[in-house]
DNA sequence: TTCCTTACGCTACGACCCGTAGCGTAACTG
DNA sequence: CAGTTACGCTACGGGTCGTAGCGTAAGGAA
């Protein structure tokens, strides 16, 4: 969560948790009504009840807050076994995009990652908080995948995992684009004509 | 290009095109010097030996200005007949990804596309003068490809619509999570697996 | 040419946010 | 108790924003 870790030093006052929870989800609610330029660390403070200089105090500033006040909601996704391949891309996809309808992640998102390109940190610390942890939700549906027959094992470890890695830039990049930059719904027939794209192909998809 | 449209008023001192052009070009540096959140009106206005007076006469503010800024380096994708289909798909990511190593490209993109999530007029801005232009590649492409036989004609004209914008998510999509997002590098290896997942499918790529 | 209209450069301005310093006080440890 | 760290508060210089006001420049129309 924040910059220092607690448990290094043992003496002195203890940092509030209580202020931890109240500033993050400040930051949520200011996101909400304010969008993510307009957004300053003065009105996140007084929506919190704390001292501007408590939020310097655990974060950099504005880029590392919000990426981890946001980070949170990403963890609610969740891949429930829907009986097949193609059931559990669609599920997963209209999940995804659902988040991507909630104010705070849609604006909060794709800013951080523009900032990102020139923070090195701010880059890695976006990986290790919402990006990489997504990446269960790619395996988990291939295990279920080959457990059902659906796909084969893959012999070579370091190809199944680029594979993993690109089949998550398809999906989660197909949902953004549709959501943010085309800025079109995405709904069932949507997430039904991608999901017969990824599984089949493009020819495949057409026969279909 | 600017807001106010110079032919509806046929008297008086008319705009410098001369400035216009110095105006964008000044924002492209300042993107690559200093980046989306660290660009300033103020500096544009500098670098163009412009007053800054005279950049809010034409653009609202900073994210119209960047719009238009960027919005001319994506005219430059084309798509020159490869001779297949998986050829020509492999060209335009190579070309998209290496559009977006240039820092004044990938750091304008994600914040504008940002913005544009609290911004209607702003949004159609950038479907106007980015996203829509840029589909014609997809169209393109897919005529080449039932020319050759790739590809079946699609009877339904409203179906290929939507297929088309489909396809553009999907490609763009992938292509932007992974250089942004993932922040990793789309080299031939990741086109040539990106491509045989979009024609073949899942199982398709796998088996062969 | 003279008049009219609009664009330009320049200066100045109030408003706002930034990030930090300094201080007294609060909370927890040994 | 003393020692250490966190907190709230105030204040500050520095920067950007977007606009107003002014005199001047560059075109078109009579």
């Amino acid at each position: 969560m924040s910059d220092t870790d607690p448990r290094a030093s043992r003496t002195g006052r203890p940092r509030s948790t209580a202020a931890d929870a109240a500033i993050l989800e400040a930051t949520r609610a200011s996101l909400v009504d304010l969008g993510w330029s307009k957004l300053t660390m003065s009105d996140v403070a007084t929506r919190a009840g704390v001292a501007k200089t408590t939020l310097y105090r655990r974060w950099a500033g504005k880029n590392e807050l919000v990426v981890d006040a946001v980070a949170v909601l990403f963890d609610e996704l969740e891949l429930p076994d829907r009986g097949s391949l193609a059931a559990d891309v669609r599920g997963v996809v209209l999940q995804f995009a659902a988040l991507l309808e909630r104010p705070e992640a849609r604006t909060a998102l794709m800013a951080v990652v523009a900032e990102s390109t020139r923070d090195d940190s701010l880059r890695h610390r976006i990986r290790s908080a919402i990006v990489d942890r997504q990446k269960r939700l790619v395996l988990q549906g291939r295990e279920r995948a080959q457990a059902r027959g659906e796909l084969r094992y893959e012999d070579d470890a370091s190809a199944a995992a680029r594979n993993a890695d690109l089949i998550f830039d398809v999906i989660a990049g197909a949902v953004v684009h549709r959501t943010l930059v085309s800025a079109e719904p995405v709904d069932a027939e949507w997430a039904s004509g991608f999901t017969s794209l990824l599984l089949l192909g493009l020819a495949g998809a057409q026969a279909a």
